[in-house]
DNA sequence: GTCTATATGTTGATAGAC
DNA sequence: GTCTATCAACATATAGAC
């Protein structure tokens, strides 16, 4: 399967010349998740991710115990690193809309840093007890992320006409939808991205 | 199953009292849909969408030939209501900025109208040639949408320091993130939800 | 680390009776 | 408009050899 081999993001990283693949542990799980994303979770079977691997299913569970499995390990990274990125704003100095800000640019950051693992965190839709607590925490997220508009609210440098829940949905919906196009090898670096990205959410479109 | 008709969604609209359930052609749609949107389509079987409805699978297949008619049906008429909307903006008189403005308010209350439908399209994964034409259709909408950045730019209402693209993808990724969490017997009305997309859209959270 | 073979269940869809 | 019965294809996962 030389479509396999050739593919920079899902090739083995070790024994570069000849032989059997040889993938380890995260060449299977980068490859799976990749493979999600673009077919769907439920849509991608052990087989067609064999197949573009270029190895037989069961070499697949010699790495891995089941295909949930690789669902947990990649969303929670991205539960993870997006949880540190609101602690920090937590514990951050400076005012809320500048705590705010870390939140927003921090978001977009890990966004970029691991676009496929957050969307299929946001993609998830609860069809098993694994994903329900999965979005359980993503939930827990949003609010805290939620919180941070509301603090600036508070302090008076955010608007104050729009009720802090939805203006928070939005724009974090606004951040989340950049998993949709976004590619690390695109024309956009990750600081020019968080730099549009916060400039709209707190600016907005219009000229002054 | 007493789910199946008491749920106001997703029960038939003949035959109210007693007997099977009579649905039709539209009553299986719009039940499909809504799972479909819950659970994800791939993840959806036609035996789990008989249970919810309270028949057997034969007796779905009698109003529908396939899975993936459904997702055709409802997908079209999102892509045909959205289509509509930015036509109107292309006819419309008045300035760039207001015709934009039309665009933004416009998808939002179509997403209003038919939040099921417009995520079902929305996630649409090209797994098979009819995704694939359905997503082309798509592709071609978020063009013209951009176009309508472009040109509230070109009149000097929009500003200038940020590409058109990538902010026409991230103002209307933010539309779209409201089918993530609109419902439509909720505390916001179209209208509303409208106004404060609009504002945050051209404003953004800045106090002034 | 990979293979072939297989167990066991589920899928989308059909046939034909009522 | 609904049913029961059925099908071939495909799903996830395992056993055991190399």
């Amino acid at each position: 399967m030389p479509q396999a081999i050739t593919d920079p993001t899902s090739a083995p990283t070790k024994q570069p010349g000849r032989g059997r693949p040889g993938y380890d542990r995260m060449d299977v799980i980068r490859a799976a998740v990749r493979e999600f994303n673009t077919r769907g979770y439920e849509a991608t079977s052990m087989g067609t991710l064999a197949k573009r691997l270029g190895v037989s299913k069961s070499a697949i569970y010699h790495h891995i115990a089941s295909k949930e499995e690789i669902l947990v390990e990649a969303t929670n990274w991205a539960l993870t690193s997006l949880t540190e990125v609101v602690e920090e704003a937590d514990q951050a100095n400076g005012s809320a809309r500048e705590r705010l800000e870390l939140v927003v640019r921090g978001a977009v950051r890990v966004l970029c840093e691991g676009p496929e693992r957050v969307t299929l965190l946001l993609r998830l839709r609860g069809n098993t007890e694994v994903e329900l607590d999965l979005m359980e925490r993503r939930r827990t997220l949003t609010r805290r992320l939620i919180n941070h508009v509301k603090q600036a609210q508070d302090e008076g440098a955010v608007r104050t006409d729009l009720d802090a829940g939805l203006v928070g949905r939005l724009a974090f919906g606004m951040i989340n939808s950049i998993v949709e196009w976004y590619r690390p090898d695109g024309p956009q670096t990750p600081e020019t991205l968080a730099d549009v990205t916060a400039k709209l959410v707190f600016e907005g479109l219009e000229s002054k």
